[in-house]
DNA sequence: AAGATACTACCTATTAGTAGATAGGCAAAA
DNA sequence: TTTTGCCTATCTACTAATAGGTAGTATCTT
């Protein structure tokens, strides 16, 4: 990995695991071993560090959905949900609900990456909601942008949540979504 | 009001537009003509005052399950949802999704009466959903704390995340959660 | 030699928090 | 009734630490 891809690596996870607020360029200092005016030279500002590191997310998610591209629609779904069961092992939250409570006292550039990032999963899931009612794999009475904006509310919220009521809360909600959408089995 | 109210309030808001880790002594100070000497003698730490902002919340939350104590249980479902819609408007998000992702920067009194208000909320609408199947008003096929999970967790994030796609998804998903509770309608 | 990368050393602003002074209100003692 | 003293609430003035960011210099690689 480059010095470059470790400062994203590493403000991804203090992003996520503390919040934007909340982490510092000394931070990431400590962890690589790299003085923070070198840091500023990679990334000028920490605006650019966090457009950065939302790239970084956008691009991962673009390889991920190419992964499942010729995959069955539960299979596809399963595989986004599979994403969050990592952020939760790892007792992280996900970058756009992390940085959606941060909203107000980000940059433009930040907010406006950001709703790039959301609106590319929203399209996905929508999609494979779209796709898997046409093949009766999937069973919903909304429009699937509608299910696709309740399954993502549901998995985003369930791993801050968790945190306060139970662990297990997750797995809970988790196999609720892919139940609910299969009730037939 | 008194000062310490005051303090109280606008710290409630600070919290819930720009995070715990966004605000400031001076902010409040500054908000309420104040000196920031002044919001530590009423609050010796940050930590003491958001506690007590949680406080608040729990005591306005008691406050509000009294008011609908006799209300059917479609009734205390709007209005434990109309909370949302009220924080929506106001462009903030809830106590709950902002501290929450904060947490692991938090000190633990902040953490457990977080704790606290989060089992108080899951236990309420665990309570109305329980109350709305018997009377056959309510539909659903989990049990009613994990339908109870799957609500809020639908509300408390599609606040945050209709920030980044369309402000117009919070009615649609408010709606939708409702609908999918009563499919006879 | 030249560009990329990292460094030292610094700056200014802000942070949470503290010490000590002051002013007003209230109540018991003189 | 006046005085004494305490309590509450605010203030001014300060601290040490940390924040993001910059200028100029050294080092490494090609």
């Amino acid at each position: 990995m480059t010095t470059r891809e470790t400062i994203i690596d590493t403000a991804d996870h203090l992003i996520r695991s503390n919040g934007f607020n909340a982490f510092s360029f000394k931070d990431i200092s400590n962890k690589i071993g790299i003085k923070t005016a070198s840091i500023h030279y990679h990334f000028p500002t920490k605006s650019d560090l966090g457009v950065a590191t939302i790239k970084e997310h956008i691009e991962r998610f673009e390889y991920l959905k190419k992964e499942f591209e010729n995959k069955s629609p539960l299979q596809k779904l399963n595989g986004f949900l599979s994403i969050y069961s990592q952020i939760k092992s790892e007792n992280k939250v996900c970058l756009v609900g992390s940085l959606a409570t941060d909203l107000n006292t980000v940059e433009d550039s930040i907010k406006n990456e950001l709703k790039n990032f959301a609106e590319l999963v929203l399209l996905w899931v929508t999609e494979i909601l779209t796709e898997g009612k046409k093949q009766k794999m999937f069973e919903f009475q909304t429009t699937p942008r509608t299910k696709a904006l309740m399954i993502i509310t549901n998995i985003l919220a369930i791993v801050q949540l968790s945190r306060l009521t139970q662990a297990e809360d997750f797995d809970i909600v988790k196999e609720a979504i892919i139940k609910d959408l299969r009730p037939h089995i």
